[in-house]
DNA sequence: AGCTCGACCTGCACGC
DNA sequence: TGCGTGCAGGTCGAGC
């Protein structure tokens, strides 16, 4: 599922649920996801109290007292869900559209306050983990700029795609030059500022300087982002909010999953193509992203 | 070091 | 209906 949009929305969603509340207790329904828990995982968190929830890249760092971070990923199919306690609520009666089978339920956190926060994750590619202040520093040591942090130039970009001679596509989802970009967002990013996501990341950089289209990328990337958080993310398949409300962000494409549909720009005639690069399906308009 | 590919896992949509 | 195939918002390690 979740590409920064998706976490973003997420971490939205949990945070009055979580932030200055205290975690009573940790239930794991199993030892692992995609790698095993940590030990003694439930047992370290339990009782800390939760004094910030952050997003980096497309991990969710809860920042816990006492120097701990609760690092967490929602991999491919991951989601949270947060059902209030208190009397007459009936756990696991709220009406959440995706991801309701109990089965892939894998991790409950119960708050002090009553309320519990459920983790589900049918494909299990998602990621918890419990970190010092100093290994969160050096987990994250490698990982590329925050795209909506003002950091996103376009003198940045040439700078990184000057030697890159991988396709756009390729360079643009590697986490360690931009962080938290995915294939939705990629695509429609690339369709935004016309470029083909065949293009070789070196050509957009020549001598390290950015080309006109590399401008216009550098400017895309946060549009298309910043108007998919205020839709709350995209729900294909698996990305639900933490009240179960879907996502808005899928009716607003422009090539991600429409192929054979006409080309969403104005006066261009062109139409969506899939085609697959590094195992991985791209979606672009042949006609107007050269 | 960069780059590409396969593996990890489950569910769903498809065609026969 | 049932079974086989391919595909899915990500990451990691192996091998060139």
């Amino acid at each position: 599922m979740p590409e920064l949009p998706e976490v973003e929305t997420v971490r939205l969603g949990l945070e009055p649920a979580m932030v200055n509340k205290r975690i009573a207790r940790v239930e794991l329904r199993r030892g692992d996801l995609r790698r095993p828990f940590p030990p003694a995982f439930a047992r370290r968190i339990a009782g800390r109290k939760v004094a910030a929830l952050r997003r980096r890249a497309k991990y969710l760092v809860a920042e816990l007292e006492g120097g701990l971070a609760l690092v967490m990923h929602l991999g491919m199919s991951g989601s949270f869900r947060i059902e209030a306690g208190g009397k007459g609520e009936t756990p696991g009666r709220f009406h959440h559209p995706r991801n309701a089978d109990a089965a892939h339920d894998h991790v409950v956190f119960r708050m002090s306050d009553g309320t519990r926060i459920v983790y589900n994750d049918p494909r299990r590619f998602g990621l918890m983990d419990l970190l010092t202040d100093a290994a969160l520093e050096a987990a994250f040591a490698g990982v590329g700029i925050e795209p909506l942090s003002g950091a996103l130039t376009a003198q940045f970009l040439a700078g990184r795609f000057q030697k890159r001679q991988t396709s756009i596509k390729a360079a643009l989802l590697d986490q360690g030059m931009i962080a938290g970009l995915g294939n939705i967002y990629v695509c429609e990013a690339l369709w935004l500022a016309g470029i083909s996501p065949l293009r070789i990341a070196a050509d957009l950089a020549p001598a390290g300087r950015p080309t006109p289209a590399l401008k216009r990328l550098a400017a895309a990337i946060p549009k298309v982002l910043e108007a998919a958080i205020a839709a709350g993310g995209s729900s294909l398949r698996n990305h639900a909010r933490t009240d179960g409300r879907l996502g808005e962000f899928q009716h607003a494409f422009h090539v991600y999953d429409r192929e054979g549909q006409p080309c969403h720009k104005p006066r261009c005639r062109g139409t969506v193509r899939r085609i697959v690069q590094n195992g991985r399906s791209t979606f672009y308009c042949p006609v107007c992203q050269n």
